[in-house]
RNA sequence: GCCCCCAUCGUCUAGGGGCCCAGGACGAAGCCCUCUCAAGGCUUAAACUGGAGUUCGAAUCUCCAUGGGGGCACCA
């Protein structure tokens, strides 16, 4: 059992490299959990260090994603804190003087190998089908000419001397003991020739340096973890508790998420980037509950806010297998959350999307139509649907529709005349008002509810689905309700 | 090819030797409620990959097989 009265220090690591995943967030909750459950910091560190794949405008899409989500880190590029910098590429000369100890120490060493060589080493091993591997041309040079000729300002890389004998062994929290034979590790590049460091560097330095106290990284980090292990030792550091998570399968279950799996996402209105869930109407809250729940398990109550998942949340209970996507149970979550929101909160939320469909929004309107839609909205967007008829001027409804089932124009503009009749008698239209009298002419009538006000919604709404009809009616207006139901009739007695 | 990891309903998972003829959630089906659509309530179908062991007893421990995933860069 984890001890979780230690503050931990945690961090999320991403590279600027393109548009923040589900991955990189999710591990960043978990982060954030482990943080905040402890008294502990939630760090945002940006690897910067490959200069040919850095995006610009990816670290704020990070920084803006980690904000809309609320997974407010306490140290990071834009906040600063006392361990920083907190970019990579502005702590190059720190991880050179690192390198430099382990050359001293013998645990690295200077390679002069060009990438033409190291690609016709590659090819060789492949025709012979051998495990790729550094051949160990430069590992074999005296200390003395590797020196010399750095000095000489040649071209050069910094290579760990991975040991060749015996295994590693190295310990992950959620799998135990990972045991490899150091034979089948290469001798990573620590330092590249452009003087920056690899992540297999970087990282560890950073992690070290930064006091972090638990690593959650993916599981393809575990190929090198004992690499990493191996670095941390050769620089005689304590090691972090190391947390590998599961990657995500695409919805089918057959391997990881691809960039079409990311289009097809995109085509049915969900997605695995953090950028568009805001605006494919997904809320903080049911993102943040539907990606907590793949990797980490509670018996039951599974809806949660973020402060009862901090309450509940272990790292014992993480999951070591890979989980396929279920964008439907991104619905449900967000269905949940959406429904939990006060009127108030929900009118603010919805608002965006009625403006950005072209409607003005009275906000006293539309205080009063957020709690007709809540229990109706899967996403926010969906207001749209339900509740552009509260603010359009007039509504168009087709004849067909107007007709109920079971009946002809004729007798469902007779429907349509009786009803103007029981509403302009009544003084003013609110629900109670309007029901009884409604109820009563469909019981004259010897027509059912359905016919009736499968009519009257048609009419006044424009819309087959809506929500409930007497509250719409209220909320509408006594004014333009007649307006909609004498149009209505002109539609269905016209020819 | 080599290395590493993983394995419970379709999916996410609970489970840590007897509380399990396996629990929850999504999804599916049915019923109830009902002015439409939802929401809500109730119900049903649905799983321990296989084989050997250990044990009085295995979903739980061990081994093997199989399946799945990840990795084998001067990317992270």
């Amino acid at each position: 059992m984890t001890d979780y009265t230690q503050p931990a220090r945690v961090r999320v690591a991403p590279s600027p490299t393109g548009h923040m995943h589900l991955g990189t967030a999710r591990t960043a909750l978990y982060d954030y959990l482990l943080a905040r459950k402890t008294g502990g910091q939630f760090i945002l560190r940006v690897e910067d260090t490959d200069l040919k794949r850095t995006v610009p405008g990816a670290e704020q899409e990070i920084v803006d994603g980690l904000r809309w989500l609320g997974l407010n880190y306490d140290e990071g590029p834009d906040v600063g804190g006392p361990f920083g910098p907190y970019r990579q590429t502005e702590r190059r000369e720190i991880y050179q003087q690192h390198a430099d100890i382990l050359v001293d120490r013998g645990h690295a060493y200077p390679c002069f190998c060009t990438p033409e060589r190291l690609d016709q080493m590659r090819r060789e091993q492949q025709a012979r089908k051998e495990t790729l591997h550094y051949d160990g041309t430069c590992r074999r040079l005296g200390p003395d000419e590797a020196a010399r000729r750095v000095a000489q300002g040649e071209r050069h890389v910094i290579r760990f001397k991975m040991p060749r004998e015996g295994a590693t062994v190295a310990h992950d929290h959620l799998r135990g003991d990972i045991s490899i034979e150091n034979k089948n590790l290469d001798d990573y590049v620590l330092i590249k020739s452009d003087g920056l460091p690899t992540y297999h560097l970087a990282a560890m330095v950073d992690d070290h340096l930064m006091q972090i106290t638990h690593v959650l990284r993916g599981s393809e980090w575990l190929g090198t973890f004992p690499l990493h292990v191996n670095v941390v030792r050769a620089f005689g550091w304590g090691e972090p508790v190391w947390i590998h998570l599961s990657v995500f399968l695409k919805p089918s279950g057959k391997g990881k998420l691809s960039k079409r799996d990311a289009e097809h996402a995109m085509r049915d209105g969900y997605s695995v980037f953090i950028k568009d869930m805001e605006d494919l109407g997904f809320t903080p809250e049911g993102v943040l509950n539907w990606m907590a729940l793949m990797g980490w398990g509670v018996p039951e109550d599974d809806v949660m806010s973020l402060d009862q998942m901090i309450k509940r949340f272990s790292i014992d209970n993480l999951t070591p297998s890979p989980a396929a996507i279920n964008f439907a149970k991104l619905d449900h979550f967000n269905g949940t959350h959406i429904r939990l929101l006060s009127d108030a909160e929900l009118a603010g939320r919805i608002k965006p999307f009625l403006v950005g469909a072209g409607f003005s929004i009275n906000d006293e309107l539309l205080l009063k139509v957020a709690p007709l839609i809540r229990e109706r909205l899967v996403t926010l967007d969906d207001c749209v649907a339900f509740a552009g008829f509260f603010f359009k001027e007039d509504v168009r409804p087709s004849r067909d529709e107007l007709i109920a089932k079971g009946l002809d124009a004729k007798q469902s503009a007779a429907v349509g005349r009786a009803a103007y009749a029981i509403l302009s008698a009544l003084p003013d239209l609110d629900h109670q008002t309007v029901e009884g009298p409604l109820r009563a002419y469909v019981d004259r009538s010897g027509l059912s509810a359905n016919q009736v006000f499968g009519i009257l919604r048609v009419a006044i709404t424009g819309q087959k689905v809506s929500p409930p009809l007497f509250e719409s009616i209220a909320i509408i207006g006594k004014e333009k309700c007649l307006e909609r139901l004498k149009k209505a009739i002109d539609i269905l007695e016209g020819s």
